[in-house]
DNA sequence: GTCTAAAAATTATCTTGATCATATTTTATA
DNA sequence: TATAAAATATGATCAAGATAATTTTTAGAC
């Protein structure tokens, strides 16, 4: 048998790296399987040995580090209104978003937004889906702790979570698809207002 | 001088109206010029005569029916807060969206998120200014007439619409990029319910 | 009525990116 | 040291956008 028995997964391991790099930068269309395997130091033949697809390169480099992303960190961090507000600030946040290594929910959330492919469909209903319960949760958390501004039960905590997520999931991809800065900065600013007057808080002046 | 005078213009005319059926059903990405060219009865290669690009394309097919849109005929409507919910309501109603067979200024915005090419995001952002600036108007003329339940100034106003465009933007973008029906539903009404809920309307009962 | 040349349309070609097939290189072990 | 299976590389195919080269069309000159 040729090779040493870790060659291989180096050569898997190298791919991973620069796919979960470039397509952390640029998103799954901007980033070619050439762009990666050069990247990796190879050529774009030896991909098919280690992956079926571009799809399913995006997906191992989705599950690979889901569990080092923000939201998972999130998800076991102490719970406070704090961090909850720091969840948004960090979500409307597009620098700090665009120049994360990790591919995470969130990144999948505001990135691949109406990919035809079915499988970054999936993933993109998983992180919506993941990411909508650690909401809930950290919501449920707060109002157990008698924390928050307006009387939560399950039904309305859930409602507030998705209205949540669809204001920062609509700001970020309008933001990402202007050009106007002024115009980017206020329609973060409102959703990020508005996120938190769902939270009970009261609104903070303009970032 | 060969072929009529009109010739041009006529052939010129299929293309457009082919790519508005095509682009409005599929969106840009997902409608290759080969498509377009057929179900005008042409062949591919005719295409360059009569456009730039296919970003011109949709452009020309995006501008041709501007006037004709929903928004176009809702800027010009009575004021109502009826109107305002119907607006929002027929925002939500994807099936209603996508059976649309005019481009628009909604139909951009859900449709073309996201989107690499310059030219497209320059239409999604004049798309999103227009629209933002229809939902001002129709609100600062209701608070006028003292329909709202809340103290409207310009700022509030402003605030309030682009928070309403999130929630939009967001919802539809989520709702179109996941399987599950259910929760399709379920995030299109919270939307729906903030954005009577910003609206100083009390919520309505699900769909 | 025919002929002609500019306009319009078709067909062939180029480019890039995904994918696949074939060829070549590599190296553990017989 | 030779070998063969595994890994990688090279080259081909296919689709889509864009261009070039070629053919078809027909208004208007004769």
């Amino acid at each position: 048998m040729p090779y040493t028995a870790e060659h291989k997964l180096k050569s898997k391991e190298r791919i991973l790296q620069s796919a979960t790099e470039l397509f952390c930068r640029f998103g799954f269309d901007k980033v070619s399987i050439n762009q990666v395997m050069k990247l990796a130091k190879m050529t774009h033949g030896a991909f098919y040995a280690h992956f079926e697809s571009k799809e399913a390169l995006y997906k191992a480099s989705f599950l690979q580090t889901l569990d080092g992303s923000s939201s998972g960190r999130l998800a076991k961090a102490p719970f406070s209104i704090g961090h909850l507000i720091q969840l948004a600030h960090n979500l409307l946040n597009l620098r700090a978003l665009s120049e994360q290594t990790r591919p995470s929910p969130e990144n999948i959330l505001f990135n691949e937004i109406g990919s035809d492919s079915t499988e970054i469909r999936q993933l993109y209903e998983k992180s919506y889906l993941g990411v909508l319960k650690i909401l809930e949760k950290r919501i449920t958390a707060l109002s157990k702790l008698n924390k928050l501004s307006f009387v939560a039960n399950q039904k309305s905590i859930k409602e507030r979570s998705r209205a949540i997520l669809a204001s920062l999931v609509g700001a970020v991809a309008i933001a990402k698809s202007i050009q106007s800065e002024d115009e980017r900065q206020r329609i973060l600013n409102a959703a990020q207002n508005q996120i938190l007057s769902l939270l009970g808080v009261s609104e903070l002046s303009a970032d």
